[in-house]
Formats: structure tokens, C-alpha cells, sequence
DNA sequence: GTCTATACTTCGATAGAC
DNA sequence: GTCTATCGAAGTATAGAC
């Protein structure tokens, strides 16, 4: 067998690159928009060459596709693991809510929306962004089927399909406000959700 | 008074080709997204020449800058209107929930969503957006004050500002869902809240 | 495997004919 | 006021030196 050149330092150091690249792309992600990331700006940013985007990648294109691809599998790896703690569900809803924060602050919302509105004018990443949403969907139905349960409340009132729906829009619609620097109500409506989450719990412990 | 050549035709014509221009423009955030109107692509859907995009607005994105205004000016508009017809809240929701629909199918939505992505890595068009959303929380604030009181709901409990924030994160939220080819849950979330307030609306008649 | 240089394309924008 | 032709900048991608 031909002996290659430190192959597994050779490795090591293409996966380097790689991960260098896509953190890079999430970074101008947040500060540009996917709409101005060029092979030659991702370079800059990743402090590498300009011929390695197409060596690696082959196209912006895929470079794109992996960071959907990336980003996507942590955030659900993520909110697997939060609500599958044994855990009170108001604790999880509270928790959830303290990654709202910091989220924003870290940029991950700007990342998320705008892999989101590069898929809305391209079938191949709309299937990943649909994959993700089933996931959370999923994730989020037993969450809420325990809490149903775990509070009490009527399954055929509080139809667990329409409250996974109604906390994944709620979600997606308050993140996407704050991305345009909307936060008017949000406050309000976050102690009003917590306060009813914290009256369930304190009645179900009677 | 120097004579013009034909001024009121000729201004006629202008407001006509720009219109004819805003309207493309529109077309081509549904159908390409606006990282992908070129100023060449936007004349060839306009059915009008390159260089008149630069002879009337200077830029191309002076273009997306005012398409951004009139597609908003309209919605605040339609919005006003909606809200502001003497009729029971659950009328107005669900005429709210049948534009929905109807939207969709326009392709309304894309376009909105498509400005609100533009406008997260530019400042200026920031502006226009927080706009729009203090004006659509100023109608929702007034027709959902209204229908607490009509309603006979507890102000203390069911909070203004919240019940504002809730429905427009919940309608940006399922709107953007659907934009990705979401839709899981959304029947079930919506026949609940309309049961909801059937049930409010008969509690008050009696 | 990495980098430089560059081919080729397409963009926004403008000059100047009509 | 409108159109054609084109400039210069910037984009993707690749060929080939190292």
C-alpha cells in the first residue's frame, strides 16, 4: 500500500478548514445576509484562500447547503435534548425562553431566518427546512402531551396538535419581530403565557 | 411659460412604466427572491428597457426602496379598513383568517417576507418595517380593546398588549410556516381559536 | 493540498445616439 | 424621453505553478 503524505494530519486540517468555512459563513450570515456572501468575502472572513471555497465546496452554493445542514441538525439536537430533561414543563418553557434571549444575542435567530428565506426561493432547502420543523413538531408534541397530562387539562379542549402549532408560531413570530427590532407587547405576553403556565402548575400540585 | 412636450401624456406614461416597474418587481420576489432581481432581469419582466430602470429611480435599490413603501402603504391601508368596519371582533377575525388564504394563493406573504429579509441587513429599510409594525399594533390595540369589552373579558387578565403581540406574532409566525410548505397543526390552531371566540360571542349575547 | 493568476460571466451604471 | 452600446467592478470558477 502507497504511503500518502500525513494522511490524517492532511485530514484534520481539511476539517479544520471546513468548519472554518462554515463558521465564517454563519458569522456573515448575521452581519451581511446570505444575499451578499461571496467565495471571495468567506475567504476573508475564514482567513483562508479564495481557491479553497471551490476545492472544499465546489460551489457558494454548497457552502450554503452545509451550513443549512449543520446548523439545522445542532438546533435539534438542542431542543431534543432541553425537553427531554425530566423536568416540570413550566421549567422547560422557562428554560426555552432564557435561549430566546441569549439566542439573540449570539445571532442564531439572524442565521435561522436567513437559511429560511434563501430555502423560500429554493425547493432543494425547503425539504431540510420542512425535516426541521417535523422534528421540532415532534419534539414538541410529546413535550406537550406530558404537560396536558401533567396540568390536567382536557386533551379534547387543549388539542395538543393546535398548541404544538400555536407555540411554534409563536415562536417563529415573536424571534422574527425582534429580528426587525420589534418587541412591542412581547414583555407582556411572556409573563402572561408564564403566568398561566405557573397557576396550572401550582393547581396540579394541589 | 415655455411649452413642454406633451408634459401631462408624458408624465402619464412615466407613472405608468414606473408602476409597470414596481408591479414586476413584485412579481420577482415571489418568484426569484430579491437576492436575484437584476435590473436587467426586472426590464425584461417589466417588458421595458434596462436603462429606464436607472432613469427613473437612480438604483436598483431605490427600486426594492419603494416597493418596500407601496406594498406596506397598501397593507396599513387594508388593515385600517378591515378593523374599522362596525362589526362583531369574530367577523372581523375570521375575514382576517380568509385573506389568509387568499394571500397566500397572491403571493402576498412571499412578498412581504421577502422585504422584511432585505431589510434585516440594511438599516434604512429597518425603519420602514418597525413602521409598518407600530401601525398595525396601533389598529389591532383599538379592535382587540373593543373586543375585550365586548366580549366582557377581564382587562386585568386578558391584557391588551399582550393579546396585540399574541396575535401578531401568531399571524407572522403561521404565515412564515407556510411560506416554507408548513402547515402542520395550523387547522387545528385556528378552528380552536375560532371556537374560542364563538363561544365568548354567544356568552355575551345572552 | 494550497495558492496565484486569470478566464469568463454578469452585474450596476452611464454616455451618447436617436 | 427612450434606447443601444459599453465601461468598470465584482462575481464564480478554474488552470496551473508550487
Amino acid at each position: 500500500m502507497a504511503t500518502r503524505q500525513a494522511p490524517r494530519e492532511s485530514g484534520d486540517v481539511r476539517t479544520r478548514n471546513v468548519e472554518a468555512f462554515l463558521d465564517a459563513a454563519e458569522r456573515l450570515l448575521v452581519e451581511v445576509g446570505y444575499a451578499r456572501i461571496t467565495t471571495r468575502r468567506l475567504a476573508t472572513e475564514a482567513d483562508l484562500n479564495q481557491g479553497l471555497v471551490h476545492y472544499y465546496f465546489g460551489s457558494m452554493d454548497e457552502v450554503l447547503v452545509q451550513v443549512l445542514e449543520r446548523f439545522t441538525k445542532r438546533l435539534i439536537a438542542r431542543q431534543r435534548e432541553m425537553y427531554a430533561r425530566e423536568a416540570p414543563f413550566l421549567e422547560k418553557w422557562r428554560t426555552a425562553m432564557g435561549y430566546l434571549e441569549d439566542d439573540l444575542r449570539a445571532g442564531y435567530p439572524k442565521v435561522w431566518y436567513e437559511l429560511q428565506a434563501m430555502a423560500w426561493s429554493r425547493p432543494a432547502l425547503r425539504e431540510r427546512i420542512v425535516h426541521v420543523a417535523d422534528e421540532w413538531r415532534s419534539v414538541l408534541t410529546e413535550a406537550l402531551s406530558i404537560a396536558i397530562d401533567e396540568y390536567g387539562l382536557d386533551p379534547a379542549q387543549y388539542r395538543v396538535e393546535a398548541l404544538v402549532a400555536l407555540v411554534m408560531t409563536f415562536n417563529e413570530g415573536i424571534l422574527l419581530e425582534r429580528l426587525s427590532g420589534i418587541d412591542g407587547g412581547h414583555r407582556e405576553l411572556l409573563d402572561w403565557v408564564d403566568g398561566w403556565l405557573s397557576s396550572l402548575e401550582q393547581e396540579a400540585q394541589r
